[in-house]
RNA sequence: GGGCAUGUGGCGGAAUCGGUAGACGCGCUGGAUUUAGGUUCCAGUGGGGCGACCCGUCUGAGUUCGAGUCUCAGCAUGCCCACCA
């Protein structure tokens, strides 16, 4: 039996979610005149059913989006899904759904959720990127990329997961295992897509200088992934056979301490050596044989630092000395030139590799002081001076490397280089769920784009999923072709792209979604780009986020956009949700669901914990007491106002009221205390409105004391406060405050009001209290007019016998004054 | 091993600048109201002491009139990177 005075939440906010969508408060017009300010969650995969840890990420993008819509900004918040990927797969050969069927009730049911907690999003802007009317243009695009030669296919090692049976990026790798299923991922080596973001590695790091509207821990990620390092990459002959090997080093000032070279199974020096040497071939092909399949991981890093001889020796080109030639397991085939100089006595593996196999180890730095003398116990890696280098002895570590390129690029063997540890990204996927590859394979023409006209080339329906081998390669409907230039039998790609293209650039889409003729338009899109703020969790740190940096400078080189070349000007990394210790998430099983919440306590009780419970950086538990607190809230502001809704009609709210005496005083300023923290937190970009919704909670406990005063109908500050409540609430939970500012009389929507600014003359106090403290120890608390003279307040300090008392006998030495807060007295 | 964070009551957390430590909420305790009350209202709630007082922000040093805040060292936890030559 409900009480008169209950907050029915359930009926309220499901009305107000239908009025908002009827009325389009949240639709976005290109054409408003306002500052645009585009707010944006990363894309969420359609997975089924929503927990309440995807809630704290919409819900702080939503306070934020309708923040700035009350502020003044014209304000764009988009929603779609990342509609592409394995899952759908895998419940087809599972289950037997068709992967579309299984992804288009998901997003049903994920956009009935969304609606349910009451986000803001304009709607009319919804794609999913598995509509072929969005992943065309990711076919245009690889076009695009293909004509320019930054989408090329090529045969080279690859990471291979053998349970999802596709090969993955090396972002998709985490320590050595596959990012999706946690597999070992296997080396194979295929013909596969790559997109040449190697070539954007210095505008990428240097980007990232820029973006100082990131988190520094993501910017440092980033950094480390790219992975730029200095060097000089030089040339050793090869005694008695016709090849040069090339290393890369970024110490040559240690040139003189190499003892042998270490080269990668798969560098092509070892077929030479080999057909030279016969000897070594049986010795070296056993060790390759313990490597194959080996992936990454297992071969760097959980292998002892092993290798074999080939018999061969190459040349110092400035020592002119042998060193033996070494074929390893610690040396990546793809990093640097696949070859290193072995210099014990200043590297760390190369001391491991020397001390395991007896090779002699030469001293060449010392340190500064000349004191560290051979025999080293460990390798000596610092800078320092060196020794044993002929005319280069002595000189310190730094010059010596800068005259030593110098010398290696006049004798024509070397050059100084920049590395990357970044690599190019690998797009192609043996999975059907995705968009398909836009090439035809002729074997008279080649690779050939399929021509712009005949896009989108459509995933086939009906295929088998057997589980066996790529749904696409199996279809000999699909597969087999015509070639588009010459008109001969071809072949189409088999594969699909990492659903990573995907995400790269929908939030250009979202900004022209409808346009049939062209991905978007330009003047459009370069007028609401960059994203402003952009919310998501960190695990994209090194995967979207670079990948998305990296399409988008194309996009902009190309002049498919204007303006600046980093598309997120800001990034916010949402904590993740904790409950009962651990990340809230389905696989863990340990999920609190969105509908069974609602039901039970409301979305503004639900989006009021979520943000109050923790700054919206920090890891959050989830707690079922936790929640009751903010129920508790929302009704006590229901039962605070709503009983003086009919006293007033529009209340005047840009000026102060009358304020009869201090109570009156204290509750308005509470109100302009809590204007002014969400004015800073938003402004700031710190969004802690954890600490906002404590200043409400302060204001209606205020408001809920005066409220039981006799007066409180006539009282002309408690009425302002009541009016002005609603609008200080809205962001944080709008059906509650839109719902009271309509039974105040209003008829416009809350959410379309100005948001207040915070009084100066509110916030003033005209009696403050001032901290005596003795030796910096607080002995009083004086009530005084602001303004008060330092001399006046010490006079009213040695009037308190709690000040006097610690005085007593000593010799005041010094005072230290802060006008209107405290006064120290220094005694000894 | 390297890098970056973080460390405050029983719990989540507050505390622009170095200036009243513990706002606000949960929980707990006591009281009120109610036929009843799991989501009502009020009050109290860092520890110690009868007490004017003493102690207290991971530990230890330091700077300062004054340190949760700054510096150094250590410990703990979390995240990221980890044979990248």
């Amino acid at each position: 039996m409900p009480e008169e005075r209950t907050y029915d939440f359930r009926s309220v906010e499901r009305a107000w979610q239908r009025r908002w969508e009827d009325e389009r408060i949240y639709v976005a017009r290109d054409d408003d005149p306002r500052p645009k300010y585009y707010a944006l969650e990363m894309l969420p995969y359609p997975s089924g059913d929503l927990h309440v840890g995807h809630a704290k990420n919409y819900t702080l993008g939503d306070a934020i989006a309708r923040m700035q819509r009350m502020r003044g900004y014209n304000v764009v918040h988009p929603m779609g899904w990342d509609a592409f990927g394995l899952p759908a797969e895998n419940a087809a050969i599972q289950r037997g759904a068709d992967p579309e069927t299984w992804t288009r009730s998901n997003i049903e049911n994920m956009r009935r959720q969304i609606r349910l907690m009451g986000t803001g999003y304009d709607w009319t802007r919804e794609f999913a990127t598995c509509d072929p009317s969005y992943y065309r243009w990711n076919q245009w695009f690889f076009i695009r990329l293909f004509e320019k030669g930054l989408a090329y296919k090529r045969e080279a090692p690859v990471n291979w997961c053998p349970v999802d049976r596709t090969v993955l990026a090396n972002e998709q790798v985490e320590d050595g295992k596959c990012w999706r299923c946690g597999a070992e991922v296997e080396r194979r080596n295929l013909a596969q897509w790559n997109f040449k973001i190697t070539d954007y590695a210095d505008r990428l790091l240097a980007g990232l200088d820029r973006l100082d509207g990131w988190p520094e821990r993501i910017r440092a990620m980033q950094r480390n992934w790219i992975g730029r390092s200095e060097g000089v990459t030089f040339s050793l002959d090869v005694e008695n056979v016709d090849a040069r090997i090339e290393v890369f080093t970024t110490r040559v000032d240690t040139i003189y301490g190499v003892t042998f070279v270490a080269v990668a199974p798969e560098h092509p020096v070892v077929a030479k050596i080999v057909e030279r040497f016969p000897k070594t071939r049986r010795r070296i092909e056993d060790f390759t044989a313990t490597l194959r399949g080996k992936g990454e991981l297992e071969r760097t890093q959980l292998m002892e630092k092993t290798g074999v001889p080939t018999g061969a020796y190459a040349i110092n080109p400035l020592s002119r000395e042998r060193v033996p030639i070494w074929v390893t397991n610690y040396v990546l085939a793809e990093y640097g030139t696949g070859a290193v100089m072995g210099v014990p006595a200043h590297d760390e593996r190369d001391f491991d590799f020397a001390k395991k196999h007896g090779l002699s180890i030469a001293q060449v730095i010392t340190t500064p002081d000349g004191s560290l003398r051979a025999p080293l116990a460990q390798a000596y890696v610092e800078d320092g001076k060196l020794m044993a280098s002929e005319e280069y002895s002595g000189m310190k570590s730094a010059p010596a490397r800068r005259a030593i390129a110098a010398r290696l690029e006049a004798m024509g063997r070397g050059t100084t280089t920049i590395n990357y540890r970044i690599r190019d990204w690998l797009v192609s996927r043996q999975r059907y769920w995705g968009t398909p590859i836009p090439i035809v394979s002729c074997e008279r023409d080649g690779l050939v784009p399929v021509p712009d006209d005949q896009l989108p080339v459509l995933l086939p329906r009906g295929v088998a999923f057997t589980g066996q081998g790529s749904p696409l390669a199996n279809d000999p409907a699909f597969v087999n072709t015509t070639c588009p230039r010459c008109g001969g039998p071809a072949q189409r790609d088999p594969d699909t792209m990492d659903t990573f293209v995907d995400s790269s650039w929908y939030f250009v889409r979202y900004l022209d979604p409808h346009d049939a003729k062209a991905s978007f338009d330009r003047a459009i899109a370069s007028r609401w780009m960059p994203v402003d703020q952009y919310i998501g969790g960190a695990e994209h740190a090194v995967m979207h986020l670079l990948y998305a940096r990296f399409f988008y400078k194309f996009l902009v080189d190309e002049g498919y956009v204007d303006g600046d070349d980093e598309p997120f000007t800001r990034l916010f990394n949402q904590g993740t949700l904790l409950y009962g210790g651990e990340k809230m998430s389905k696989s863990r099983g340990n999920v609190v669901g969105i509908d069974d919440t609602v039901e039970k306590y409301g979305v503004d009780a639900m989006r009021l914990f979520l943000l109050k419970a923790a700054p919206p950086e920090d890891a959050l538990e989830w707690t079922d007491e936790g929640i009751v607190g903010r129920v508790r809230f929302v009704q006590r502001v229901w039962r605070g106002a709503e009983p003086l809704a009919g006293v007033a009609r529009a209340i005047p709210l840009d000026r102060l009221p009358e304020m009869r005496g201090e109570r009156q005083r204290e509750l308005v300023r509470a109100l302009h205390v809590a204007l002014e923290s969400g004015k800073n937190e938003t402004e700031t970009r710190r969004f802690h409105y954890n600490v906002t919704t404590a200043k409400l909670d302060e204001v209606v406990n205020l408001l809920t004391a005066a409220v039981r005063e006799a007066d409180a109908a006539s009282d002309p500050a408690v009425l302002y406060v009541v009016h002005a409540l609603p609008i200080v609430l809205a962001p944080f939970a709008p059906h509650l405050a839109d719902e009271l500012w309509s039974k105040l009389g209003y008829e416009r929507s809350v959410h379309l009001e100005r948001w207040l600014d915070p009084d100066p003359q509110a916030l003033a106090t005209d009696a403050i209290t001032l901290v005596v403290q003795v030796n910096g120890k607080v002995r009083a608390r004086i009530p005084v007019a602001p303004g008060i003279a330092e001399d006046a307040a010490y006079e009213l300090a040695m009037a308190q016998s709690t000040v006097t008392a610690q005085i007593d006998g000593k010799q005041v030495r010094k005072r230290i004054f802060v006008p209107d807060k405290l006064l120290n007295i220094v005694a000894a």
